[in-house]
DNA sequence: GGTGAAAGGTCATTAAG
DNA sequence: CTTAATGACCTTTCACC
């Protein structure tokens, strides 16, 4: 999948997205054109999606994040669900799930105020019957990919 | 919190993360200096924590998500778990969460027979009682941003 | 490896709150 | 009066051929 070099490459990245391409030869101690070429394979095969900049919706003043489970009426399906929730701005993410519910979802709020407004936008969207909401209290372990490129790399 | 300007730049670094400050100056028609300005602070505040890249789990193969729900033990409490927890490179994340269950953690494996293997390895760790895991099949609202950006803005 | 371009810093001036 | 934006200049560094 991917080598030992990619890993080292994305973890530099990753500790210092501002350097170059320049940069990342002279840490890694390998020819430009290598990292280039690398970096530009790793791009192509989707594994690495962008260096888009990471917002923290906490900084935004979205202080409360909280998961949502959703049961979805069976007539109609997820579609056009998801569809009204993709226009919710609070609504960070969704899935679509095994299990009990038919969607859970990440959201966050300005506060435990603000959070009841958002579920109550979802629960208004056409088509959701019931939800459940835990609210996240702590992030032990905030979102990371770093140690599972490692792992690839390992295989 | 954050103006137009702000959420304008944020968007066009999103749409196309490799265009430098020069560039974002011509596109949003303002001083170079100001979109470097405007950088600083984003990041000084903390709203863009940086501009690491983004790793696709499934190129590297881990091509299934699912979420999992931890009872924990109380006695002991839950850092000695979210610290085992970091340990494995297939937990994503994992939050504390009100609720039924203690701990929240999305997780990845190479295939439903790995997730087990994932699962197994969780269950395994001193402290956990009890776990119940629902698969994601699809994903119809990737993780963004954006819209939240935008919604800051606009107050 | 050389070259044109951009990043990043500083400055004085100007505008706006 | 404070804060921000602007355009100018400069040096270092990088990306591309």
């Amino acid at each position: 999948m991917i080598d030992d070099l990619d890993a080292r490459l994305i973890g530099l990245l990753n500790a210092e997205p501002r350097i170059g391409v320049l940069e990342c030869s002279r840490r890694l101690g390998v020819a430009r054109g290598t990292v280039q070429a690398r970096l530009d394979r790793l791009q192509e095969r989707g594994v690495i999606r962008g260096f888009g900049p990471e917002v923290d919706p906490a900084a935004l003043g979205y202080q409360v994040t909280a998961f949502i489970t959703l049961e979805i009426r069976q007539v109609g399906g997820h579609d056009p669900v998801a569809a009204r929730l993709a226009a919710i701005p609070e609504v960070i993410e969704a899935h679509t799930i095994t299990g009990g519910g038919d969607m859970l979802c990440r959201i966050v709020g300005r506060g435990n105020q603000d959070l009841q407004r958002v579920i109550d936008l979802i629960v208004d969207v056409e088509g959701v019957q019931r939800t459940s909401t835990v609210i996240a209290l702590a992030t032990p372990v905030p979102q990371r990919t770093l140690p599972l490129v490692r792992a690839a790399a390992r295989q």
